[in-house]
RNA sequence: GGCGCUAUCGUCUAGUGGUCAGGACAAGAGGUUUUCAACCUUUAAACCGGGGUUCGAUCCCCCGUAGCGCCGCCA
């Protein structure tokens, strides 16, 4: 296991996520890290679509699972709709085992042709009456090979009968070890395996059979997969055998976990990326936290772009055990690299949340624009909906910058910043009061704010002037508390218990509102 | 039930044959602050159990226990 760093030249690692569902988690997870071990070592990342059960496939599940790969910023050198091609989706060519079949046809053939499978013409029910027998016993719940040895006219006379049937595979008595890139040695035993059904008719493979067919096809060398496979590796090297080809390796990394420590799925909550994604999460803070579950540098850090990831990356440092997803850090994180964007990036991130929640619209048709906008409309114009004005990204871009360091996901800004918007805010009189202040203290309060703001010019309306001028009033207003001046003011401009401090808000409000919304404090204390 | 895999704070984890067993998230306390965040300081918190090997085991070996995974004409 030392060397491994040495043996990996252009290693061909695959992703084969099959389409019955949106793009889980964990999935992802192995895409992140047969992306990471093919980019690191200079090879290939093949995306293929594993849709040999057409039941459970769907066309949309395909869609959701591309689109959230490349969200997270995973690309594929080959395969499906190749990042920098026009392809549709829906001509994939080889990459799809739905448009494959003749090609497994030929591996099955020579499965049969060379007495490494037969046919099985059991019935369903005989075998799941063997397999509940086996079971109570404490056996194995294995086949018990009775057409194994079916005499070629016997198999003839059935088929001609049109007698349904499956292939299994006549898996010899053997110990199967391998070396996993990250548990090591694994043995098993091929009794405990039985002959299992590897076809369920001539150009219809099983997953296993599939998947052993397509990566000698797509010249894999690595399968980095879940550790649920760790049980079907086994099979599929009797596969490799029995169709007499080259075995990659192979690494199984550990299991994603919910808080109960069983594998991550629905009933845990939210496991799709897309999910994740609507909800306002980060590509960069998905891709690191998915990263660290089960792998880690080393050392100390943990804040790592995916770059940096192809560049550390080493199987050595995965982990063997399984890791509980903990949405607490996932949050964190996200928090963290929400605060490290671009304010202009980060507003555009927002806006599709602000739409959506109806506190902007997009103004279409620019030529409405009234003429203070000039020709040239500077980045996107939004109508704002309640107060009915019309104002562009920019003014957008100041108040999101007040809840930068305060976001934790997208979807939160709307609730956040929705008191900008509005034309009047619905609080009542004991949101103003702070401590055990009076109501003549507050009305004090907001008349000596009223007084005080109406003597900056508009032209000088910056929140430094405003510090500047009613800080000093805040400090000798009541007991030296700050608190009696400011909080009122505070909880006037944005009607919430907690926001943003009340001179950025203000600044960004403009004069007119500030003073409309001082006023409408006071007619509020005024009323009780 | 059979087989396999795994085992360090609540969680993600670092680490070593001799360490005050380190970091991060979460939690607690404090600071800053009108509030909420952010930020700073700080506290509490772990080597599954039993046997070996060894002068000495968290670390190496064995056994147990527990957890998880797989046991499909799904993938």
């Amino acid at each position: 296991m030392d060397d491994l760093d040495l043996k990996f030249e252009n290693p061909r690692a695959r992703i084969a996520p099959s389409p019955t569902g949106t793009l889980h988690i964990g999935t992802a997870r192995s895409a992140l890290f047969n992306y990471l071990f093919s980019q690191k070592y200079g090879g290939k990342f093949i995306l293929r679509i594993e849709d040999t059960d057409p039941a459970r496939s769907e066309e949309k599940w395909v869609k959701d699972i591309i689109d959230g790969l490349k969200w997270l910023g995973i690309s594929w050198d080959e395969g499906p709709n190749l990042l920098n091609s026009q392809e549709d989706i829906g001509e994939f060519g080889p990459y799809r085992q739905g448009k494959r079949k003749n090609i497994y046809a030929k591996y099955i053939q020579k499965l049969l042709d060379n007495g490494k499978a037969y046919y099985c013409f059991c019935s369903i029910d005989e075998l799941e009456a063997q397999k509940q027998y086996l079971m109570s016993i404490g056996k194995p719940p294995i086949y018990n090979g009775k057409c194994r040895d079916l005499t070629k006219a016997k198999v003839e006379e059935y088929l001609k009968e049109k007698k349904s049937y499956v292939i299994r595979l006549k898996t010899p008595k053997e110990k199967i070890v391998f070396n996993d890139l990250v548990h090591g040695k694994v043995e098993t035993d091929s009794e405990l395996l039985g002959d299992m059904v590897i076809a369920k008719g001539l150009n219809d493979p099983l997953y296993n059979l599939a998947a052993v067919i397509d990566d000698f096809e797509m010249k894999i060398t690595h399968v980095i997969r879940g550790e649920d496979h760790i049980s079907n590796t086994p099979k599929q090297i009797l596969l490799y055998q029995a169709l007499d080809l080259p075995i990659p390796q192979f690494a199984h990394i550990p299991l994603i976990l919910g808080p109960d420590r069983s594998k991550l799925s629905k009933r845990h909550g939210a496991v799709s990326v897309n999910q994740y994604r609507e909800e306002g999460y980060l590509p960069e803070a998905m891709i690191n936290f998915i990263a660290f579950l089960g792998w880690n540098p080393g050392d100390d850090r943990e804040i790592y772009s995916i770059n940096q990831l192809i560049k550390d990356f080493s199987l050595k440092n995965c982990h063997k055990s399984a890791a509980v997803f903990n949405p607490q850090k996932l949050l964190w994180l996200n928090g963290f690299y929400i605060r490290q964007k671009n304010i202009t990036k980060l507003t555009e991130l927002c806006i599709p949340y602000l739409i959506k929640s109806g506190l902007i619209k997009e103004v279409k048709d620019t030529e409405k624009l009234p003429p203070v906008f000039g020709q040239e409309p500077v980045g996107h114009k939004y109508l704002i909906i309640e107060t009915k004005e019309i104002t562009d990204s920019l003014e957008i871009e100041k108040m999101v910058l007040l809840y930068q360091e305060r976001l934790k996901i997208l979807s939160e800004i709307p609730e956040l910043i929705d008191f900008f918007f509005k034309k009047e805010l619905d609080y009542t009189a004991g949101l103003l009061k702070w401590k055990d202040a009076g109501n003549d203290t507050i009305i004090k309060a907001l008349s000596l704010l009223e007084e005080k703001i109406s003597l900056i010019e508009e032209t000088n309306w910056r929140r430094q002037v405003l510090l500047d001028l009613i800080g000093p009033e805040a400090e000798k207003f009541k007991d030296g508390n700050r608190g009696y001046l400011l909080w009122p003011l505070r909880a006037a401009l944005s009607g919430k218990d907690a926001s943003a401090g009340p001179f950025e808000i203000a600044e960004v409000l403009g004069k007119e509102k500030t003073l409309e919304r001082i006023a409408r404090a006071k007619e509020i204390i005024a009323k009780t």
